[in-house]
DNA sequence: ATGTAAACGAGACGGTACGTCCAGTCTTCCG
DNA sequence: CGGAAGACTGGACGTACCGTCTCGTTTACAT
């Protein structure tokens, strides 16, 4: 049984300028200044087939950042390797990139962008949570509980509350533009893996 | 040496009409759907006037919350009294008290508004990181500073950070109306004050 | 020598529906209101085969109006019987049809309508000076010329002029739904023939 | 008493402006061409300032025209002076003027722009009867009538009817850029006042 | 008491973007 | 090929606020 997909069809290549222009514009001028009339016209594009597939300025700067549009990302925390298990390493290259991004212009506009465009209503909170905050707490609680696994009860605390803890932080600095010294993270290291790295010095 | 005075007086009652309708709309449409043309409609005042005093949106709602127009706020952490020291039981009532902001629409839509707020430039940001995030941040971490004075070694790291960890944390609950269950809070309990409470049980 | 015609041949069924649904839409909305889009919609027939055989909104309305998709028209002149040739009582019968019409609101929009369509350009205009005003001057023409030649001297001026000057007037009357009282029609009829029927009875 | 008059007070430059545009775009593009839009272009005004005062195209232009923003207007009919009083000359003039106008571009789609103006609805019929249609009727019933009183029994009917059946034919003649020849003028010469020529002849 | 001067209300102004509508064209599939 | 469906560009629509600008009015201090 086939599908009779009768009409002309949509234009990809209109959808991608689209998305394209939008994250120019959300980089160039913030969320607050970027206009779908400029989004229309950057993309080369009719204001009407934006307001087609699109309902509102959030819907496309959502979709556009959900769907790998989005010009880098945020710093996600990487495994050391196969062999190799040093969560303090790991947590320390991590924290150092994000010490970058919260740094970045670019990268705070945009997380203060995603946030606005949540603002308008709880659909499109969930989305936005969905994709800056839980991928970050997840990717966090992965990491520790492989640690956790390996070496039991050196975790200060369960790997989720770490995971959510440490991604609160991160965040609600990202989008203060609070910078992060290297002393800090130091603390901070030693606050999330207190013992397995300093026992062995004893 | 006197001021020279000439001319009208501001008047007061002109003021406190605009902060307390910027309150109003506030709660009442979000950040974004008010305008500054609605507020001065609603503190029956004439446009010019508020646009004499105050230069854009944001800073009659950063002026209005910061003033004590707000009404409610978050809850604040208490200490629990002279004699007693049950930072166990403070940080159990504080964590409720967010547990309610959290379901509270209002507050939700009002911690949103105030983070959307900023998103024009860092002179807000600063602001609003003042208002907002500073104050919990460092009730916390008085209440940690005595509690380890009197218990010390009995705290799972430094009092700055569990400070900067929980506000990060529940901050970020609100903003997106996670909620929080009271097993969860239970687990934050053990994970903040881990030993001090519980060893000297056993 | 037969012309070969490939292809599917144009749908009578279409066609009718689209010139329908013009008069239908005339009527209800008027010239300006109506659109092509309603036109397709109304006829059950796609944008794309209304432009393949009209290229404007007045071609189709002229079109559906000169092929008799007017639903009723002016009235027009009649002539009272072989025998008989009464002037006066025949035009009396059509000076109170038209007062009927321009009394009609569907009529005089209609005719205002029809006004409009030309205002584009002379290639319309000339289209329906020849439908709507030609057939009116000449069924006058015609009947004044009858009755000169009965009886000569009669008429208060040339056929050609009288009719255009009654058509004109009565065109003007319906346009603007300027009512006609049958006091101005006992005037117009001894202004048109004044010896002829009167003299007599002296 | 006095009147309150607060706020800032109607630009009459802006107001002017308005008017001027219209009257200049209707002779450049014709009623349906023009756009609000392009009058607030023209006007140097902004679009708002537009539609504050006049709420569609037919609007601004009925305005324009019934207050002499049109340059020139229909030629009207002139007395020829004091001692003299020839309704002939004084007709021929006239009609050799409608002659002219009825060839001009410029004129004819004036009169169909105020007749597409009128389209809309009754109320705009009304001005643009009472501005276009009644000053013609009005000016060669006054010039009738005072013929009418040196020379009694010369007109072909009474004052009023004459000047409407003028008025209509010529009218219709400027809508449908009909021309008239110089012989149909002297036959309507003839036709509105047989006697004053003819009598002589006698 | 009488200026003088700033604040006030009202509201018009030039703008910018909104979100909608329709004109026409183009692209795809179906009969 | 004709026709239905419907996406496309382009541009005007009428509205909402923006931030600025007159106005006339009010209110307090300074003569």
């Amino acid at each position: 049984m086939r599908k009779n997909m009768r009409g002309r069809p949509r234009s990809r290549a209109s959808q991608e300028a689209v998305l394209r222009a939008a994250v120019e514009l959300l980089e160039e001028q913030g969320f607050t200044a970027m206009t779908m009339e400029g989004i229309a016209v950057r993309a080369e594009v009719s204001k009407q087939t934006v307001y087609r597939w699109w309902s509102s300025k959030s819907e496309v700067v959502v979709e556009a950042l959900s769907t790998g549009y989005f010009p880098g990302g945020l710093p996600i925390m990487q495994h050391s390797g196969e062999g190799r298990d040093d969560l303090r390493a790991d947590l320390r290259a991590w924290l150092d990139a994000m010490r970058e991004s919260i740094a970045c212009e670019a990268d705070a506009s945009l997380t203060q962008a995603v946030l606005v465009a949540l603002a308008g209503g709880s659909e499109r909170s969930a989305a936005v949570h969905e994709w800056l905050v839980m991928p970050m707490r997840e990717a966090l609680e992965r990491r520790f509980i492989a640690h956790d696994q390996r070496h039991p009860g050196t975790l200060a605390g369960p790997p989720e509350f770490l995971a959510e803890l440490l991604a609160g932080s991160l965040l609600l600095r990202l989008m203060f533009a609070e910078p992060t010294s290297s002393q800090w993270v130091d603390q901070l290291l030693d606050f999330v893996s207190p013992a397995p790295l300093r026992r062995p010095l004893e």
